[in-house]
RNA sequence: GGCGAUGUAGCUCAGUUGGUCAGAGCAUGCGGCUCAUAUCCGCAGUGUCCGGGGUUCAAAUCCCUGCAUCGCCA
């Protein structure tokens, strides 16, 4: 068992909603939590919201609510956010948690103590519409930019943390470790701002100023300001001072961070430890940003895409891997919706998914489906060094993984693929398949092909996980941790011989940027759970099925059935249908829903009542969820 | 204003300590295959490696300088 793991994201201040930056650090901690679960170590992924201020004070009232009701609002949108991205979190902190606050305030106290905070009067040049101080340099002629009023000299009192007394022992800590902030061009400017003499950091608003945050211990008149109140997250998460997951993640911490908070995180924070008397962490990781460009296409169909969007017009898994593949960890990338249909089509669609689907179809046409069973004394023939660029494929994918450079390990991955397709076309199994002489040849090529493939699934788990899943479902595989674990990749030859497999897919649809503009391409071929795709089907087969939007008019609970419900709905007529959502809902919460319903399905007694249709819900983990349509619409309408 | 980074094929970028370093991918053109999502494989290019100067037997690679872009600090 190797070190546990812990992966923080920044916790997200909740003054506006999510948007791309947010989601590229969290899918960076989601893909490196997964990898590292691939390397069997104990993994805990945080993430969460920062609710105070006086930002989050001015928002709320200008939405007219209270700040903890707006806070409640927008912490809700990030947290749902992660699920529809993949993104799985261990934990989720807010800066509003009790058990938070508790710590704050503890760490506070004792830093006090210690007499690294004290107390301090200064005068400053404050605009009382901004309800903010300025520095001259800040004034456009001596006055406000918003405002454009003088502001006013005034005196106010506040507590200071002692920041300089550490920057000596800090400048040594990072140049001891060369490896504490990375990448690198992120250490040297941290190094350089330490080269003039730290000032000590404000930590205080008075309330009479701001009284949404956390009380200071030591003077009540006074709320905590920023970055004691934020970077303390990471370890009143765990549990701070003495829980279990403390003791165990923290000496492992690493945090993900854009690059305009590296100060803090780089600098303020490292220094609060210390002055808590808290191990520092291992890394923190700096990346840059992505500069969205409009794109044309979007442009000239009036509608300009935000960029969260194009996950669900191209595909969840696909937006990942471009995220992953397109920045460079470190540094600032364009995001444009060419750049990502050009990254589908040329790595996704035609490199790995046209691969996945000629190898599957060769071993239908072929072997009927069965997955070769080939005696490894006969592997070395055929291997052509195959063998040996999957291992080596493995190897820069850890290398690079554990560094971060997501862009290099799936370049790596991307060899591989390039290579398998070179292998094909040499060893040519559609000659080998045409003499019975060469038909343990055929057999053994296609095998490595397989197994290659295997690998692939497993290296593209992190950062595709439904793909992945869908891969290994394909290659007669049940998706698990297992399978994905590091040291079943680097063992050639471990795909089970003798199974069936299912018949080949389109991983990943070609988009035709011709026609792209009129309509959105299906969705890619990808669920989370283990829940194979059934055969498939035609589109006749889906015009025979009568779905219709229905209002539930009543609802009941059946007599000695748990599980059922009897609802009376109308779809333009109207219906007894049952269902089995009991568990899930109550009667009363279903009455006036609109739902989902199959119209012309063969009635059917249940519990003596005939149910004249079924209603359409969504089992997850034992939960019915009732699909319903986006807005309400006139009851009785199909869907098609 | 100070410090620093970057400037390489049409596009996106690799190029570790100076000596096959003038490269990869995409896009383009041509050829091949047919198992496959008109996919795959191979071949072919185009470059004053930002401009100028210097060190050296030898510089995209080191030094100086100018320009451009960006970042940090003030």
């Amino acid at each position: 068992m190797m070190n546990p793991f812990y992966i923080t994201t920044p916790i997200y201040y909740v003054n506006a909603p999510p948007h791309l930056g947010h989601a590229y650090t969290s899918l960076v901690a989601d893909v490196s939590a997964r990898f590292h679960r691939m390397l069997n170590c104990d993994t805990y992924f945080l993430t969460g919201t920062d609710e105070h201020g006086d930002k989050i004070v001015r928002a709320a009232a200008e939405k007219k609510q209270s700040p903890r009701e707006y806070a409640d609002g927008i912490s809700r949108l990030f947290k749902n956010l992660w699920p529809r991205l993949n993104v799985v979190h261990d934990g989720f902190i807010r800066t509003t948690d009790p058990a938070h606050i508790a710590v704050v305030s503890q760490i506070l106290q004792r830093i006090y103590d210690a007499g690294d905070i004290y107390f301090s009067e200064y005068e400053g040049l404050y605009c009382f519409g901004c309800e903010r101080f300025y520095t001259e340099r800040e004034l456009v002629d001596g006055k406000c930019p918003d405002h454009e009023t003088a502001p006013e000299k005034i005196q106010e009192s506040n507590y200071f943390f002692r920041m300089g007394r550490y920057q000596d022992w800090l400048i040594d800590h990072i140049t001891r470790n060369p490896e504490f902030i990375r990448p690198e061009r992120y250490r040297n400017e941290v190094l350089a701002f330490l080269r003039e003499p730290l000032e000590d950091l404000c930590i205080s608003r008075p309330k009479t100023r701001l009284d949404w945050g956390i009380s200071l211990p030591f003077d009540d008149r006074y709320v905590t300001y920023v970055w004691f109140d934020a970077l303390l997250n990471y370890v009143s998460a765990l549990g701070y001072p003495n829980g279990p997951l403390f003791e165990k993640f923290w000496p492992h911490a690493q945090h993900i961070v854009a690059k305009d908070i590296l100060k803090p995180h780089g600098i303020y924070w490292p220094i609060i430890l210390k002055a808590a008397g808290i191990p520092l962490y291992q890394h923190l990781n700096v990346h840059g940003y992505w500069n969205v460009e409009k794109s044309k296409m979007s442009k000239s169909l009036g509608n300009v895409i935000e960029p969260l969007a194009l996950k669900d017009r191209y595909g969840l898994d696909p937006f990942r891997y471009f995220l992953m593949r397109e920045m460079t960890f470190g540094l600032d990338s364009g995001f444009s919706e060419a750049a990502l249909v050009a990254r589908i089509n040329a790595d996704l669609a035609n490199d790995l998914g046209n691969l996945f689907s000629r190898v599957i179809a060769m071993v239908h046409k072929y072997f009927k489906g069965v997955v070769p069973d080939v005696s490894p004394e006969m592997d070395a023939d055929m291997t052509m060094n195959l063998k040996d660029a999957a291992q080596n494929a493995v190897a820069e994918f850890e290398k690079q993984m554990k560094v971060f450079a997501f862009h290099r390990a799936l370049i790596g991955i991307w060899e591989f693929i390039n290579q398998m397709n070179k292998y094909i076309d040499v060893t040519q199994p559609w000659l080998l398949a045409k003499s019975r002489t060469t038909q343990k040849q055929l057999e053994i090529v296609l095998y490595h092909l397989l197994d290659g493939l295997r690998i692939v699934s497993g290296m593209i788990y992190p950062i595709m996980p439904d793909t992945a899943a869908t891969m290994q479902r394909h290659l007669g595989l049940n998706p698990s941790e297992e399978n994905y674990r590091l040291t079943n990749l680097k063992n050639w030859g471990m795909l089970p011989s003798g199974t069936v497999i299912p018949k080949s897919i389109t991983l990943f649809p070609r988009i035709d940027m011709k026609t792209e503009s009129a309509e959105h391409p299906p969705e890619t071929s990808g669920e989370t759970g283990i829940i194979p795709v059934k055969p498939e089907i035609t589109i006749d087969d889906v015009k025979r099925v009568d779905l219709r939007v229905a209002t539930v008019l009543h609802a009941e609970s059946v007599p000695k059935a748990n599980r059922l419900l009897k609802l009376t709905v109308d779809v333009g007529e109207t219906r007894t249908i049952i269902a089995g959502i009991a568990k899930s809902y109550s009667p009363e919460s279903l009455i006036g829903k609109q739902i989902i319903i199959v119209a012309n399905l063969k009635p059917a007694k249940l519990m003596g009542i005939e149910s004249q249709g079924m209603l359409l819900a969504a089992v997850d983990d034992g939960v019915a969820v009732v699909g319903t349509t986006d807005k309400a619409v006139k009851t009785g309408t199909p869907l098609s």
